[in-house]
Order: structure tokens, then sequence, then C-alpha cells
DNA sequence: GAGTTTGAAACT
DNA sequence: CAGTTTCAAACTC
């Protein structure tokens, strides 16, 4: 498996910090509920002081497990799943060294994650048998890190009651006062002993035997749950379906996923109906809930429409692609493989922020976390060869995946979504879900990618819709490998989006694979462009962009539209790129960290980390950090003749330069707006108008008939003076009253048929 | 757009 | 840790 190192752990920012989720991942494989159990030896938490990763497991799954590990090199940490069914256990190690180590970096909100190791893994996750919920958390600098993983060896299949604490595996986040005790089931569901906060999500993914059958997707979230009962942990699978264990002492919100047998489409439905959009940014107690369920090999070579529901139910956010079997595959292929969905659960940083992935049999997900926290990137790697890739049916011989965990930061303005085939990873064939169904293809599990690489260029067009920030990477080398990488806004507008549809198949007949969006939507009260503003592009030319001194890198993003030569900051370079990662970090932890620390709620308190040392520019021009920053110069600021203080008669003046050219150019722009409107209103006019006092009316009804009735209530008006031998003064005066009155049914009914043609066309 | 200035990052 | 060099952005013309 792979491995953190601890340095990179404490770098993690406060967000991934604060994390506070947990997820329980189940699965039942059978009609029959079976219990699963996903735990870690003691052990495997690794040294006390050390900082442990994120190691989230769904054992019993074949779906890959997710692991994020702390680099402890000298601590060992094994995740024991166990088929609930045949008992049989299989042991990931978590710890484990690897040949090809994890590489994860974890800075300003990031974390990479690197190179799947899945040979140890899968050797080590045949070993021996333990418990299958594996759930982690991140603790914070220099604390440790709790879990608490009781062994239960508890095989029972169905569903066992999770009354038992013991049977529970506990998992609380390192050095955290609010740690939530987190109780799995054996059904593999979790949920909140004393987590105040702590909301759990859980995804059961029950493949019908019959192929009719729908398969749904439960996931619940208990939160605020105080104590666990027995009602809790014993909620059912049954018959394909998770049913959600509630809280006792909260509603119970699903989502859920329904695949339905009779297309390719899986869709997510919120019961609740609600949804909400998902701010990572302040919202807590947001749960991303992601689910990608990638074809398995027996339909791999169909194109499949994957309708992604978004459903925000209680601030749940579903991305979720279905696996999309059809039933003629499931029966004609191996079935067993097919109708397992695995899913993932992630744990995403910042209190009670969550992503959960449920993902295909074959389908493999990794975490990329680039230094810097703007960027969160979820690999998705396919099955490589049959080697390894696919297991006997039984279910002591399901390999174990590498996928890594991917972890999303709260602060992620931006999340990207490489998408690749891991060639060197090692998949795990689904689990038959019946010993009649056990038979798995010996064939390569030709695993779709939701984007290939290899078809790339000719999906690329199909992502024009996709937001700014998005990057399809080729593989390196050419091979089977590619990314495609999403900022976080996409998601984002996942969460608002009613559908969004990734097509997936080899073809990419659905070039329309297309990814519905909707247009950027403010974030918390800040414009998403602020919000997620794409980064300018660097015009590095020596550093490869690999170097701090490249923004991009510096941020903890991949080059995308740079205008840098020799750029080496993308997926395609991979190893140069940890590697200048790991470099900067040697010389300095907090490299990837921000450099202006963050004001407590609106409070000036901002201030750069380290203080800037400008010598010429008065702290007045950009090339001060702290000045391009907008904040004052601080004390640990080593600049010569700063003016960028308080009282600084310069930098008012300054300000008050920039704030009056700030107000020209807003008020050229209302003026420009204004003018556009009545250039617009004009050329709309279609009749000339007369103004009415409070609106236009159109001067056609002064026509000539009803000019001659005027002319002629004058003419009478002044006949009927003269009749009367009126003086002439009254004369006139009776005359203009009767043309004030002729204008007032002019204008009366002009404006009565103004109102008439608006309700009309209203 | 080319050249200069600037200061952070990198290097010694 | 200080001095120097490198680098890319900011700035000027």
């Amino acid at each position: 498996m792979d491995v953190v190192s601890p340095e990179l752990n404490s770098l993690l920012p406060d967000e991934i910090m604060d994390m506070e989720s947990i997820e329980d991942v189940a699965q039942s494989s059978q009609d029959v509920p079976v219990a699963m159990e996903t735990d870690t030896t003691p052990e495997s938490v690794g040294s006390s002081t050390e900082r442990v990763g994120v190691a989230v497991s769904a054992s019993g799954l074949p779906s890959p497990l997710v692991s994020l590990r702390p680099a402890l090199d000298t601590s060992t940490a094994t995740t024991k799943t166990t088929d609930s069914i045949t008992g049989t256990t299989v042991t990931t190690s978590a710890l484990q060294k690897l040949a090809v180590p994890l590489s994860i970096s974890a800075a300003n909100h990031q974390i990479i994650l690197n190179k799947v190791a899945s040979a140890q893994a899968t050797e080590a996750a045949r070993s021996a048998g333990g418990q299958k919920l594996l759930v982690t958390t991140i603790g914070k600098t220099g604390q440790p890190i709790v879990l608490q993983l009781p062994h239960s060896a508890t095989k029972s299949g169905g569903a066992a009651g999770v009354a038992d604490a013991k049977s529970i595996k506990l998992v609380t986040i390192g050095g955290r006062s609010d740690l939530k005790p987190v109780v799995g089931s054996t059904t593999g569901q979790v949920a909140a002993l004393q987590g105040q906060q702590l909301k759990t999500v859980q995804i059961a993914k029950k493949t019908p035997v019959s192929s009719t059958a729908p398969i749904k997707f439960i996931i619940n979230k208990p939160v605020n749950s105080k104590a666990l009962s027995p009602q809790t942990s014993g909620a059912p699978v049954i018959a394909g379906r998770v049913l959600a264990q509630n809280s006792p002492t909260m509603p119970q919100r699903p989502i859920t996923l329904t695949d339905s047998p009779h297309n390719t489409t899986i869709s997510i439905q919120s019961i609740a109906g609600k949804k909400i959009a998902i701010s990572p940014l302040k919202t807590p107690s947001k749960v991303t809930v992601v689910s990608v369920a990638s074809p398995t090999s027996g339909a791999a070579q169909k194109s499949m429409t994957l309708p992604v529901s978004v459903a925000l139910s209680q601030q749940i956010l579903s991305m979720q692609q279905s696996t999309a079997v059809s039933p003629v595959k499931v029966a004609t292929s191996q079935a067993a493989a097919q109708n397992i969905k695995p899913v993932q659960s992630v744990a995403v940083g910042g209190s009670q922020f969550k992503t959960i992935i449920p993902l295909a049999a074959q389908s493999n997900l990794q975490q990329i976390q680039v230094p810097g926290s703007r960027f969160h990137y979820v690999r998705l790697v396919t099955a490589t060869t049959a080697s390894g890739a696919i297991q006997s049916s039984a279910p002591s011989s399901s390999a174990v995946q590498t996928a890594k965990p991917m972890v999303v930061s709260t602060g992620a303005v931006r999340m990207s979504v490489p998408i690749v085939t891991a060639q060197t990873v090692k998949q795990v064939a689904p689990k038959p879900l019946t010993s009649g169904a056990q038979v798995v293809s010996g064939t390569p599990s030709q695993q779709r990618l939701i984007m290939p690489a290899t078809a790339l260029p000719q999906i690329q067009p199909n992502f024009a819709n996709l937001p700014p920030g998005t990057v399809l990477a080729p593989a390196p080398g050419g091979g089977n490998v590619g990314y495609a990488v999403l900022p976080a806004q996409y998601v984002t507008q996942l969460q608002q989006a009613p559908i969004v549809t990734l097509a997936n198949n080899s073809a990419f007949p659905t070039a329309s694979a297309a990814v519905q969006t909707q247009a950027r939507l403010p974030l918390n009260g800040m414009s998403a462009e602020a919000t997620s503003r794409p980064r300018k592009p660097c015009n590095c030319t020596k550093s490869q962009c690999l170097k701090l001194y490249c923004d991009c890198f510096a941020n903890g993003e991949f080059c995308n539209n740079c205008n840098c030569n020799n750029c080496f900051n993308n997926l395609e370079h991979e190893a140069e790129r940890s590697k200048a990662i790991k470099t900067c970090l040697d010389r300095n932890p907090e490299a990837f960290k921000p450099k202006i620390g963050k004001g407590k709620e609106g409070e000036s308190d901002r201030r750069h980390s380290k203080g800037c040392n400008c010598k010429r520019s008065g702290c007045l021009k950009n090339y001060c950090e702290c000045y391009e920053a907008k904040i004052m110069c601080s004390s640990i600021c080593k600049c010569v003749g700063c003016k960028n203080f308080e009282e600084s008669p310069e930098r008012k003046t300054l300000m008050h330069l920039a704030d009056a050219a700030e107000v020209r150019v807003q008020q050229q722009t209302a003026a420009k707006t204004k003018l556009s409107s009545q250039i617009s209103d004009l050329l709309m006019r279609t009749t000339p108008v007369i103004s009415s006092g409070g609106g236009r009316l159109p001067y056609t009804f002064v026509t000539k008939e009803v000019l001659e009735a005027t002319c002629e209530c004058l003419l009478e008006q002044a006949k009927r003076a003269e009749q009367t031998r009126q003086p002439q003064a009254e004369a006139e005066r009776l005359i203009l009253e009767e043309f004030g009155h002729c204008l007032m049914r002019i204008i009366n009914s002009a404006g009565k048929a103004k109102a008439d043609f608006a309700a009309i066309n209203s």
C-alpha cells in the first residue's frame, strides 16, 4: 500500500484536519443481508505521534479500496476484509512499504496520491482475516490519530445487530477534541455514537440476483447521533436493496440510487427532493456523494448512457455515473462482476464534508492531491489485464484494489478529476453474488474509462461544456491513461445541476458524454468568478514549472493553458512533479500553504505568513506580496521604506486612486449598460410613443380621426361659448378645458390599450 | 511586445 | 543564516 510521509501529513491543511467525516461502505452481495466489515488492526494506527492519513477501505468489495496512509515506513497497518459469507478475509496492507510508494503530498488543501501499488497490497490482502470496515480520518499536526478498531471479527452474515460496540469499527480523527466515534455495523453501516456533528454516509450496494430487480443505493446520513441503537445498526440489506439505517434520533434522509435493469442508467434520486448547493467553503456538514460506477468488462463494449443525477438531499451532493450494465450482458457475461457496484466512501476534508464514491466493480478511483488547496483530483483507474485482476468466484480470492482514497478539502475552490486507466493497478474481480454466478470472466477486464485517455482527442470536443480549468490530459507515453481534470467549480455546478450526464462508452459515441452543467453560480455569496477564478497562465521558461517560481505549481495546480515552455507541471510528468513537490516541501514544509493567513471572519488580521522583503517598491506595487494580497505589511515584514501601512499617505492616495478608478469603471459600465438598454429599447420600439407621464403610449392613438374628433369637440365648445356669448377669456378657458378633456380621454384610451396589450403578451 | 525592475525562490 | 543567483511576474516604454 501506500505511504504518506509524516511531514506531508503534517502539512495537511486545516480543512482536511478538520475533517470529521467518516464513511462506511457497505455492500451486500446476496439477497441475504450480508455483513461486511472493514477493520484495521490497532497497529494500523501507526505511531501515535505521527499523522495518519486517511485509510478508507471497503472490504469485501471488489471495488478498489480507498486508502490513504501515513508515510511511516516503520509502521504497518493492515486492512483486513472479510467476506461475510465465506469468512474469507482479505487483508490490505495499509502501511506496508511499497516498492512503488504512494506519493502523497498534502499541502494547501491538497493531497497528491500517486502510483498505485497493488501487488503487495494484493498479496497482503489475502492474508489474515479480519474486519471489514475501515474508517479513517486525518488528525491534526502533531496530534495522534486515534483509531479504535475493535476486533469484531464478526463474520456473521446478515444484519447482525450492531448493538455490540465491540463489533463496531470505531475511527476517530486524530487529535480532535470533538472526535466522533463511529460505529459500523456488520452490515457495513456506520453510525455516529456521539458525533454531535458527525454525519455518516453509507452507501450500500446490492446487486439483485434478478436483473430486473432494481438496485438501490440508499445513503443514509444520521446526524447528531448520540447513541447507537440496535435499530440503527441492524439495517438489513435485503434482496438487492440496502436499507439505510436511521439514527433513532434523526430523520432519515436517504438518497436512493436506482439501477434500472431496463436501461443502462442509474439515477440518483433525492428522496427528500431537496437540493442544496454545497459550498465547500463554508457550509459544514456537507456531504458529497460521488457515485462513479464504471462499466464492467461484460458491458465493456457497450455504450452507456450515464446520467448523473445530482440530488442534494440534506446537503448531499450526488454525482453518479451508472454502471449501466445491460441485462443481456449480465446474462451472457460474468454477471457476478457486473452487478457489483463497489462503493468508495471517502472522507472529505473539512468538517463533515464527505465524498462518497461508489465505484463499479472494476473501476478504480484514485485520489490525487496536489500541493496547494485548490485542486483535488480523483483518478479513475480501470482494470488492467486479467492477471490479478480477475478473480475466481471464491470470495477469498478477491484481489485487493489499490485505489487511493480521494480526499476533497472543504476549501476546495476547484476540483480536478483526472480519470485514468491504471495499468499498473490490479483490479479486483467483482465477487459473484451467488455461488452459481461465481464464475468470473477470465478475460482481461477491458474496463472502460469514463473518459478514456485514448479517446481524448475524440472526447475533448465533447467536453466543451466543461468549465474553464478543465483539463484533458493524454496519458504519458501514449498509454491508455488519461486524465480529465475538472475544476471544483464543476462539482459545485453539479450540485446545482438537476442532472449531470456522463456518457461512457468505449467509442464515445455519446460524445454527449457531455457533462451538463450550469453556468457558474455564486458560491456562498461570492461570485464563482471570485472563488474559482482561473489562474493566470504562467510563462515559465526555465523552471519547468516545477519550482515555486511558477504560480501554477506554487498553488498546487497543474499548468493549464499556460504559456510555459518545457512544462513538467502536468500529469505526464507526475514523477518529476512529485519529486519537485517533495523537494519544495523538504526545503519548506510550508511551501504550499497559503502565504496569506486567513483572517478571522472578516477581521483584518490577514497577514503574510513570512512577510515581504521589499527594498525598492515601497511595498506599494504588486511586486510586494503583501500589497498584492491587499493587506498591510506587518511587523514580520523586512521591507525597506515600506509605505504599505495603515496611515501611509502614499498608500491612502493609492487606494483612493484605485477606488476612484474603480468607481469610474463602474460608472462607465453602468452608463454603458443604461445606454445600451436605451438603444435596445429604441430599436425594439415598433411604434412612436408619446409620454403619458407614467409610461409611453403609442401616439398612433392620435390618429386622424382622433384629431378630427378632438377638433370637433373644441369647435363645438367654441360654438357653445359663442352661443352663450361668453367673454373671450371664458371662451378660451372652456375650449382649453375641453382640450384637456380630450387629451385625457386619449391618454386613458392609450393607457388602457397598452395595459391590454401587455396582458395579452404576458 | 520588448526591455527593465522587482522581489521571491533557489542556490552556495 | 547571509549573500548571491535565478526566475518569473510586474512594470515601463
